[in-house]
DNA sequence: AGTTATTTCCGGATTACCTCA
DNA sequence: GCTGAGGTAATCCGGAAATAA
């Protein structure tokens, strides 16, 4: 998709932005982002590609809006959603699956009932192999998370409100729970976002499992994140037509100070106005008009009075025109 | 082959909760 | 302690696409 902005005169040289975002994005803001309308058709692709296969509905290994909200910290391609290492962890605290015997992997569900798996994580096919190790098993390091809390405290921490969200749940069920995921949780997530900005379901089953999390939440998770995204690259496009917008207005305004110098021009100078029409052409290299009969202009006006924009024209070679300057 | 119902996923809008100044 | 703003997880709703009947 290229969006043209016409200026109304010239539509014939649409102004191109969205190919100069990505530059002003990476220079300013640190991120970039391809937009272009092959991404719903190539989402379809990929859908139909997906469900080719059971249980992959949809395959998103290479998205076609490439977009980086982050620093980039590349994962390397060989890395499957299952073999992701945390950064945080040590060589040796990979994250496992949750039914594994070393008995790593287990997060910190921050939204999980330590001992009760809802109907939902039954729904989803996703319920973990032993939702009630959620406490015991907890390996993870949070210290980094809440100002350096020992990991004992943070266990301790955690419990509290774990167990201050079960006794909410108990009091009523249909209370709407909206809990932080952790530092950890989110890294992880965005790591996996830069991965694939969509997931498929297996890829959602694994990084759900891998996280302690229920597969609908991981979903969402995508799905605001992808509206963040959105979001971030609409404010861009807003500054970049915001200072486009600026430029034209000034450029707008300089023609027509010059329009009103030439004007004044004709009527002190009806002489200047008698000469033969002036041969406009567009320099094809700054796309400005140019006009060849500046030695005319000059002569017949016995005086260097010509704007300063035709005479900043005068750049370009004009061998056709002999007959206007005589 | 065309139609309809169902399922699944998504985006957009919105709500509700949490944190922080 | 209260409050408002901002961030974000969660929810709702409608549309699109695929699939089965």
């Amino acid at each position: 998709m290229e969006l043209a902005l016409s200026l109304g005169h010239d539509a014939s040289t649409p102004f191109t932005f969205l190919d100069k975002t990505p530059k002003i994005a990476n220079k300013d803001l640190g991120f970039r982002m391809a937009l272009g309308s092959s991404f719903s058709a190539a989402r379809s692709e990929e859908i139909k590609e997906a469900r080719g296969g059971q249980d992959n509905r949809r395959t998103s290994s290479d998205p076609p809006v490439q977009l980086d909200l982050l620093p980039l910290v590349p994962v390397p391609r060989t890395q499957t959603a299952l073999q992701f290492r945390l950064p945080w962890l040590t060589d040796n605290m990979v994250l496992s699956e949750p039914g594994s015997s070393d008995g790593l992997g287990k997060g910190l569900d921050v939204n999980r009932l330590p001992v009760v798996a809802t109907a939902e994580e039954t729904e989803d096919g996703a319920a973990l192999s032993s939702p009630n190790s959620t406490v015991s098993s907890f390996h993870m390091d949070f210290g980094a998370r809440n100002g350096g809390r020992s990991k004992r405290d943070h266990l301790e921490f955690e419990l509290e409100r774990a167990s201050s969200r079960a006794s909410d749940d108990d009091e009523n069920g249909s209370t709407r729970k909206k809990l932080r995921l952790s530092k950890e949780q989110s890294a992880f997530l965005e790591e996996s976002f830069k991965e694939h900005s969509t997931l498929n379901p297996k890829q959602k089953v694994a990084l759900a499992k891998q996280l302690n999390l229920r597969p609908r939440q991981v979903e969402v998770w995508f799905q605001n994140r992808r509206a963040r995204t959105k979001l971030k690259q609409t404010e861009v496009d807003c500054e970049y037509l915001k200072r486009c917008c600026e430029t034209l207005t000034e450029e707008n305004r300089r023609l027509q100070k010059e329009l009103q110098e030439l004007r004044a021009l004709k009527t002190s100078q009806p002489f200047y106005m008698q000469l033969p029409a002036t041969t406009l052409t567009m320099c094809p290299s700054c796309e400005r008009v140019a006009t060849t009969s500046n030695s005319v202009v000059s002569s017949a006006s016995g005086n260097n009075t010509r704007p300063r924009t035709m005479q900043s024209f005068h750049h370009h070679a004009q061998p056709n025109n002999k007959a206007a300057a005589s």
